[in-house]
DNA sequence: CCGCTTTGGTGACTTGGTCACAGAAGCCGC
DNA sequence: GCGGCTTCTGTGACCAAGTCACCAAAGCGG
C-alpha cells in the first residue's frame, strides 16, 4: 500500500491535497478471500468500496432460484451500487461475490457524504461510475431481450477468455453468466465443437478458432 | 405554479430556505405536448428534470429496431438518468417520450452541482432516486430473463389499466412494453379472451375478470 | 364508396427453456 | 487401487416463445 492507492483511480487523481488526505486517513483497507459474499440481501452496507485488486461478480438471484450475472466490479472501479443503497438506506436486490482474492478501500458513509459535498472531482467520479453502470444495464437488457443465444455465448467466451486460449469454467457457470439454462449452453458448445471452433474438457473450454467466434459475435 | 412545486416532491420538502430559494429562482418551468421526445441519443441534456405533471416513457431501441420500455418517470419523480449523463457527459442509450402533455422543472447543470454540494437533503433525494431506478432495472432484468410471457402480460395489463376496466393500447404497443413480438401478445390475449378474462376491440383491451388476472400475475 | 394504412389473426417453422435421466469424470476415505 | 460420492456433461421429449409470411378486418381520407 505504500504507493498511493488513490492514484490507481483515474477519477480520483485530480483531487485537492486536503481531500486526498481525508481519503487516506479515513479509508480502511479491506481484503477478502475468493468466494466471499462482499454484499448481498440482508447485509447492510455502510461503506463505499473502491476496488484495488481482483474483481467482484454482481448477480441477481430470482425467487425461483435462477441467477444471472449483472456486471463485474474490476480493480480501479467503485461499487456505486453500494454508494446509492448506502445513502438511500435501500435493501440490495443483488449480491456481490469475490471472484478472486480482493483488496479494496472502504470509505465510511459519512466520509463519502462529506466528499460528495466538498470535492467536485469526487462528485464527478461518483456520477460517472453511476452513469456507466446504468448504460451497461441498458445494454444488458437489450441483449437478454433480443440477442440470440449462440451470439451471446460466443461474446461471453471471448470476453471471459481475456485473450487466453483456455478458459476454466463449467457449463453451469456459463448459463448463469447468460441467464439461461445449462442444457442450452451444453448444446451450443457442442455445436461450436462440431464446427471446430472450441474443444472441451471437464470444466474447461478451449478456444480453437477465435476468428470464427469473433465473426459470429459481431453478427 | 403559484402553490410551490417544490412541495410536490417528497424528497425536497425538508430543504433549507436558502436552497429552496435557489431552486425556485433558477428552476425553469418547461412544458411539452404529448409525443415529444424529451431526451434521446444525440440530444445533449443540460438539465435535471423534475416532473410536475404527466409521465415520460423511457425506452431502449436496439440496433435491429426492436424496442423495450425500461421504466416511466411519473409526476413527483426526477429523471436521475439525465442527471448522471449530465455530470458524466455520457451519451444516452435510451430515449424518453412524453406519454401525456407534461410539465417539468428544469434545473441547470451548475445549479444541480451546487445543490448536491450544499444540501444534504438534496443529495439524499438524488441518490434515493438513483437507487430506486437501479433496483427497478434489476427487477426488470429478472422478469425478462426468467418470467413467463403470460404472467408478464397479465401484470402489465393490470399495471397499465390503473384500476380502469378499459385500456386503450394496441398489441404492438404491448409488445414493446414487454420486449416481445406482436404475435406473441396477440396469441396470449386471445387465450385470455377464450378464458373470459378480457375482451378486445381494435386498439382496446377490456378487463372482464380482474381477479383471475391478478391470480395469474401473482404466480 | 374506394383505396390505403393500421391493426389483429394464423399456420409453419426455428430457437430457447424444462424435465427427466444416464453416463462419465473427479474426489475421498479406506 | 477400489467402491461410493458428487459434480459435470450429454440427450431426447416436450413446451414456450420468437420469426416469417401472409391474410382479413377496421378505420380513415378523399
Amino acid at each position: 500500500m505504500a504507493p498511493l492507492w488513490i492514484d490507481r483511480f483515474d477519477g480520483l487523481r485530480g483531487l485537492d491535497d486536503d481531500i486526498r488526505a481525508l481519503l487516506l486517513a479515513r479509508g480502511r483497507l479491506v481484503a477478502m478471500p475468493k468466494g466471499t459474499v462482499a454484499f448481498g440481501p440482508g447485509k447492510r452496507a455502510e461503506n463505499l468500496l473502491l476496488m484495488l485488486k481482483g474483481s467482484v461478480r454482481v448477480q441477481q438471484v430470482s425467487d425461483a432460484g435462477r441467477e444471472i450475472v449483472l456486471f463485474r466490479i474490476q480493480a480501479g472501479e467503485s461499487c456505486v451500487l453500494t454508494a446509492a443503497c448506502l445513502l438511500a438506506g435501500q435493501a440490495y436486490a443483488a449480491e456481490g461475490i469475490a471472484e478472486t482474492d480482493i483488496e479494496a478501500v472502504a470509505i465510511p458513509q459519512e466520509v463519502f457524504d462529506d466528499l460528495v459535498a466538498r470535492a467536485p472531482a469526487f462528485r464527478n467520479f461518483v456520477f460517472s461510475a453511476y452513469s456507466k453502470r446504468m448504460t451497461d444495464l441498458f445494454f444488458l437488457i437489450d441483449e437478454i431481450a433480443f440477442q440470440r443465444m449462440d451470439i451471446r455465448l460466443a461474446q461471453k467466451l471471448l470476453d471471459l477468455s481475456q485473450g487466453q486460449d483456455s478458459l476454466r469454467i463449467t457449463h453451469q457457470q456459463l448459463s448463469v453468466e447468460l441467464g439461461t439454462a445449462r442444457e442450452v449452453v451444453s448444446r451450443q458448445l457442442l455445436e461450436f465443437q462440431r464446427r471446430g471452433w472450441v474443444a472441451q474438457a471437464r470444466g474447461v473450454v478451449m478456444i480453437l478458432d477465435r476468428n470464427h467466434l469473433i465473426h459470429l459475435a459481431a453478427t
